[in-house]
DNA sequence: CGAGAATGCAAGTATCTACTTGCTTACTCC
DNA sequence: GGAGTAAGCAAGTAGATACTTGCATTCTCG
């Protein structure tokens, strides 16, 4: 018996390559190793198909997340930028084209934001604990550091491989992120006692 | 006589809508407002007008760049950003699907990116200039600094309409994105004298 | 082992798509 | 006004595509 599975599987990896009208039920059951009527008995029709691709492409893989109780902000960020570069990575095939087919399927829609917006929270949530604890600027803009961190990731794992000498070089390039990050919301770790210190400058 | 041109920019239209495959020539004659043949006898295929579409669009146009003389990094780079914001605005739905038809297709390659380099290194040299007046921190990496910018850019102008909540408001968001730039690489006002001072941190 | 279900194979259908062809009409310019 | 060119129209071609149908083969399980 054909697992159902393994044709969801070829169909995401045809899908990656081609886009919903680029990935034609010859291609799929090719890369399947079945024959195309067993698409339609499977499925019923190709949207049916990609979109239990889409559907079922990470519907329980837990995102990455940060430490209720921070640290030590640099260890934590970084863990969390790696994991979230991976993350990023792996669905970017998948990415590219829902971003593209928004207006002409709605379940490319609801994949293309999916988690984004827990992400964001979570970073937001978890610089807001940094601030309360002195271990961040008090007057950090929170909410676009959030912003900046996330389109680094994106970036990053979207168009590395379009201008790759532009990205630093992948084994230091969450570290690098992260340091950068640190000085833009004055990041630090936890100290004694919570210093009421704010930085002031010229400009 | 109809205008190439006026064909050319229906192209556009309809190739940013549904992807090169999407765009059938039915449609593009149909947003042109000319009988399908009139595209095969000015273009000689629907490749060769879509090429010509990525070939055109963007040829002349101007980069947004950075003064050679920095004055003052906060209005220079808000101008910069505003405008980076727009450009990258207009050529969103184009680069949606050239960057998913890489593979298929160099002169997408090609279109997805134009550019990139020139940005990056405008920053990157820009900021070496505020280190050198004492504008920046020398520590700073500037590398980085640049990937985080453009990617910051890039992030708001390409996924802004797919999680608008997660962005700052449009009025503000340059504004708002420089000023936490500016946190990350110590940017301030040129000064009297180039002062030595970096700052220390106990992270 | 046999029945039922799953899958393959081959042929086919209807529609779409890029593109061509031949003739007609409209436009431009000398 | 007439010649040449540009563009429209209609019909058509060949190939691609999602999908269906009928029969045959293979697989699974009681």
């Amino acid at each position: 018996m054909i697992s159902r599975e393994r044709i969801l599987e070829a169909a995401a990896r045809v899908y990656a390559k081609h886009g919903f009208r680029g990935a034609t039920t010859r291609l799929i059951a090719i890369e399947a190793g079945v024959n195309e009527v067993t698409l339609f008995r499977t499925f019923g029709s190709k949207g049916a198909l990609l979109e239990a691709v889409l559907g079922s492409n990470r519907a329980d893989v837990v995102q990455p997340h940060l430490p209720d109780e921070p640290q030590d902000p640099a260890a934590e960020l970084l863990e969390f930028v790696n994991a979230n570069l991976e993350h990023v990575r792996e669905l970017r095939p998948l990415l590219i084209h829902t971003m593209g087919e928004i207006d002409e399927r709605p379940e490319a829609a609801e994949f293309a934001c999916r988690g984004r917006r827990m992400v964001h929270d979570a970073i937001v949530s978890y610089l807001r604990k940094l601030q309360q604890r002195g271990m961040a600027d008090q007057d950090a803009d929170v909410e676009v550091a959030a912003v900046v961190l996330t389109g680094t990731v994106m970036s990053d794992a979207m168009a590395r491989s379009i201008v790759p000498d532009v990205y630093p070089p992948r084994e230091h390039a969450a570290e690098r992120y992260v340091s950068c990050f640190l000085r833009m919301i004055g990041g630090r770790k936890a100290v004694a006692a919570p210093v009421k210190k704010s930085r002031t400058r010229s400009a």
